[in-house]
This record gives C-alpha cells, structure tokens and sequence, in this order.
DNA sequence: TAAATAGTGTCTCTTAGACAGTATATG
DNA sequence: CATATACTGTCTAAGAGACACTATTTA
C-alpha cells in the first residue's frame, strides 16, 4: 500500500524495524539439522536464535536472507534453496522495540558448517522444534516447528527434497531425506516406483556410485528433474 | 532478530514502514470475487489495489489485516478467514518510500461489499489474476496471481472451501466453491462421496434446503467438520 | 409430463503398499 | 559363503472417475 494513505498521519502509525531471520536445515549422518547462534543481546543472554540480519537500504528480503546465511557459513556461496517462510510481527515478540522478522527456510545441500569466532551449534530440527520457548531468544521457538512442518508438508507436493542433497545423487540418498524429514521408514522398491514415474522428479544421470562400507550393489546416479510440482504427489501415510 | 545487532550502527540499515494489503475473495454468483479499491497516491491515479494500511503501534499484523478489511466493508465483524500469505519487500515496490508490505488472503462467507464511498469494485478473482501490471498500484500484480494460487492449492488439503459459505451449506454450494475457484467442472456423485467419507470435512446438520427456481431435490444441510487438513487430499487433475 | 438437482450403486482403471525374488557389491 | 543394498515383478486393496439408476422438486 502507499506511504500517504489517510491514516498516515496518525500518531499511532510506527515505523518498524525489519529483519530477517533463517531456518537453515540440511542433512547430516541421515538427520536433519537445524543451524542456530547466539544473539548478541544482553536480554537473550544463553539463549538459542536463528541466524538473523536487519533488513538494508536497497536490499531485497531474499538477499538479507541470503546474507544473514553467508556470513555466518562463508564468503562462497553455498547450494542453498531459499524460501520465504512467514512474517513474525507480534507487538511485543523483541522486548525492546518493535521488530518485524520476515522468516525464511533454507536448505542445503551439504552440512552448514559456522566459518565464524560466534557461538553457533548445529542440532537437530526435530528436537529443536520440541525444545521449550525459553531457549530461544524472541520468539523463535514459534518459527522453528513452522519451518520444520513448511519443509514436512512441501516433500509431499513439490521437488524440494533434492535441495538437500548434492548433484547427482542415488534414490538411496533421496530416500533417506525423505526419512529424516518425516522420521519414517519407507520401502526402497515402492519409493523408486514411485519417484521414477513421477514425471519430472529426476533424469538418470551416468554412472554409478560405489556402495557404502556395509556392501550392496552399486546404485545408479540421478540428477533433479525439471518438476517442481509433484504430481502425483508423495504422500504421507496418516 | 534483536534490535541491536552489529550491523545497526550501519548506515545501510533503514527503518521501513510496515503494511499490510488484503486480497478478499467471496463467492457471489458462482464466481469468485476479490475486492479492490483505489489508492489515495497521485503517482497511482487510475490503478486498482489490494485494500491496505499501515500497521500501528501495538498492533499485530492480523489485526492490521482486519482492519484493513472491516474499515472497508463495514464496522460489524464479517464472517471473514484471514490468512497470511507472503511478504513483499522490493526496495523500489513504492516509488516513494522503502515500504515492506504482509500480504494476507481473506475468504469471506458472503458476497464482499464496501460500505465506504471511496472507489472500490468487486472483479473475478482470475480475470485479475491476468491484468496487465499497469492496472494495479504497486506490485499487487504480483500479489493476486500469488493470493489466487495459494487459494487452489489450499483447496486440495485443507477444509478452507467451507470459509467460502454460510453455515450450514449443501453439497452442491460447497461443489460449486471447488468448481469456481478451480474452474472446472465435477462430477456430483463423485465429488459427494469424497466428501462425505473424508473424516472430518462436514457433518450433517439438520434439515433440507430449498431446491433453486429450476427445482430438484431439497438438498441435505451440511456444517464444517473438525479437520482442517483432509486425509485424503480432495485432489484436482491435471 | 419433462427437466433439474440430490443422492445411491456399480464398474473399471490406476495407484499404493506388501513382499517375493533377482543383481551386485563388501567382508 | 553370509549380508547388505539396489532393483524388478507381482499380488491385493483402496480410491478416482465414468456413468446408470433412483428420489424429489419446479414448471
């Protein structure tokens, strides 16, 4: 809407602070991971938040949020998928002034490693998205299970499992991602029937990839198809 | 994120105004409708826009949404589903000011109308969706493809279609809401049984409605079920 | 009566899931 | 060899769509 709208001149209008903040996930040894630092904020002292970064002059929601990630990871550009979550703006959510935070998915392709002096952690999304509100700073702890059911509800519908994984990659591999996201077991022969006739899911790619140290034949080599939407889709069980 | 971060003493970081722009839609005459009205903004003279305002001081972004919505139509409380979609945040989306504008998507029960002299109108929700960028003020261009896209998934595994009618409704009325916002047609058998063994969906009320001038059969009433979610997913083809 | 809408029954086709069986690696 | 993983084949049950049929209204 327009700046000048009749209400503008209202003294009950404020001028908000706008931020954005990350959920960066990615998978690690079959989990998924969730990436979170400190604040540097005397009254969020030993809590937990999201990677987060003011918004600037001139600078578009999306990169903030690529920003808030690279310098908290690295000055190269990681394989990120980035994805507006929902936008936090509770009165009250920063106990000192209002702050607007536009929230984001991230996912990764490899393991989100702090190239940083800060106090990071790396845990896993599932137990932060049970963790009480008290070891996240603001309110955090609101965001993450948004972004954990975000990323559990759009494996179903979309292709977006493969931006957690590194080109090419096995059905093994892609299976696995869809079992640390929906902390299931799924049958390896039904999930390859499924993903290779879902019309542009994947493309065979060439070569195999050698088996792991526990043996098994070695698998074919796939690479993300074109789809974005999945149809039909991958659904859960209930 | 906090306030006081590192990078506030920059003076890249701006403060934004904050607002938020509402795309309504209804059902009037088996069409879906959304509501526009004409943005006090010299430099938009002659555009359509979303309703919208300013977010005030101690108020959250849904209320904000609510406002925008029932200083519009009236000061009763519309029977109205407000939904956050996405936020829009192009630092030159408001030729004038840095403005971060909250999207919401609103279902109303009842045909939309604007009780305010101000120039509004009430169009089919897809023939928007096709406008050239020209007839609408800032980027809402962007914001009804979005508003109207989001609606026809959320069809497929939500309840949401049951926002879209009074309570109670038949079968056929809830039909008609799939077929308008989907445009398509369905097969009533079918789509009847869908429905009614989906758990959760609807529940029978008591009573039959009165057929149409062109007669049938008095139609069962139906209310809302408990589910929001449906399992199984009322799918559309494709 | 015809036409329109509501609702039931039934058939077919597709798909999901269970699971047996085959292929190729490690140890 | 046993074991692990990849991949294929096949059976069954459930769901979607097509469509015939019945029920109850208006004109």
């Amino acid at each position: 809407m327009s700046v000048v709208q009749e209400d503008q001149r209202s003294a009950r209008v404020s001028t908000c602070a706008v931020a954005v903040d990350v959920a960066a996930m990615a998978i690690e040894d079959g989990r998924l991971t969730l990436l979170l630092t400190e604040p540097d904020d005397a009254t969020q002292a030993g809590r937990w938040s999201l990677p987060g970064r003011r918004v600037r002059d001139d600078e578009s929601l999306d990169a903030t949020a690529m920003r808030a990630l690279s310098e908290l990871i690295g000055t190269e550009e990681p394989a990120v998928l980035l994805e507006q979550l929902r936008t936090y703006g509770e009165p009250a959510r920063d106990p000192r002034a209002r702050v607007v935070s536009v929230a984001y998915l991230a996912l990764a392709a490899r393991p989100l490693v702090p190239s940083v002096r800060r106090r990071t952690t790396v845990v896993t999304a599932a137990d932060a998205a049970t963790w009480p509100a008290e070891r996240f700073a603001y309110d955090h702890a609101a965001i993450v299970p948004d972004a954990l059911e975000r990323l559990r509800a759009k494996l179903e519908y979309t292709s977006l499992a493969t931006a957690l994984l590194e080109q090419p990659f096995t059905l093994g591999e892609l299976r696995s991602v869809y079992e640390a996201v929906w902390d299931v077991e799924l049958d390896p022969a039904n999930f390859r029937r499924k993903v290779v006739s879902t019309p542009g899911f994947v493309r065979a790619a060439d070569g195999t990839a050698p088996p792991g140290p526990s043996g098994g034949r070695p698998a074919r080599r796939y690479r993300s198809g074109d789809a974005t939407r999945l149809h039909p889709a991958m659904l859960r069980d209930r």
